[in-house]
DNA sequence: GTTCTTACA
DNA sequence: TGTAAGCA
């Protein structure tokens, strides 16, 4: 199933449908961009095109800042992405499992975990104060 | 009609 | 982040 890969891999959404699909703002996509999270490619016109793993991103990435996670932290765990791209090729070359990648990913997760944005709750708990 | 960039409330 | 302006 090396062909589903490759589809998800198609940039083929322009940022409307995007927006539809993860609900988020073209403003949010595009600031997303920014930090370097989710880079679209761009067609002939310069209009950015989405491929579904894009999307998915983007979906986790909203999940990642409803937790309170700041952009540095999500930045981290971009990066993170990128490194979970380049075992998936080697994958094959080398004899990781599924299985290795995934708790891989977990532990890298949980290394950013400590990132968490409470700086909204201090300012809360000094206002108590 | 849709998206892009830049800039400002 | 939202929104407006001026292009493509």
């Amino acid at each position: 199933m090396k062909e589903k890969e490759l589809r998800r891999s198609l940039s083929v959404l322009p940022i409307g449908t995007v927006m539809k699909l993860t609900d988020l703002s073209a403003r949010q996509i595009r600031y997303y961009e920014q930090q370097g999270l989710v880079i679209p490619e761009r067609n002939e016109g310069n209009r950015r095109m989405y491929s579904l793993n894009n999307v998915d991103s983007l979906l986790e990435i909203k999940d990642y800042l409803s937790e309170g996670i700041n952009m540095a932290g999500i930045r981290q765990i971009y990066a993170q992405q990128k490194e979970e791209e380049t075992a998936q090729k080697n994958r094959l070359q080398q004899s990781l499992t599924d299985k290795d990648v995934r708790r891989i990913l977990h532990e890298e997760l949980e290394a950013v975990s400590g990132l968490t944005d409470r700086s909204q709750d201090l300012d809360i708990h000094k206002k108590k104060l």
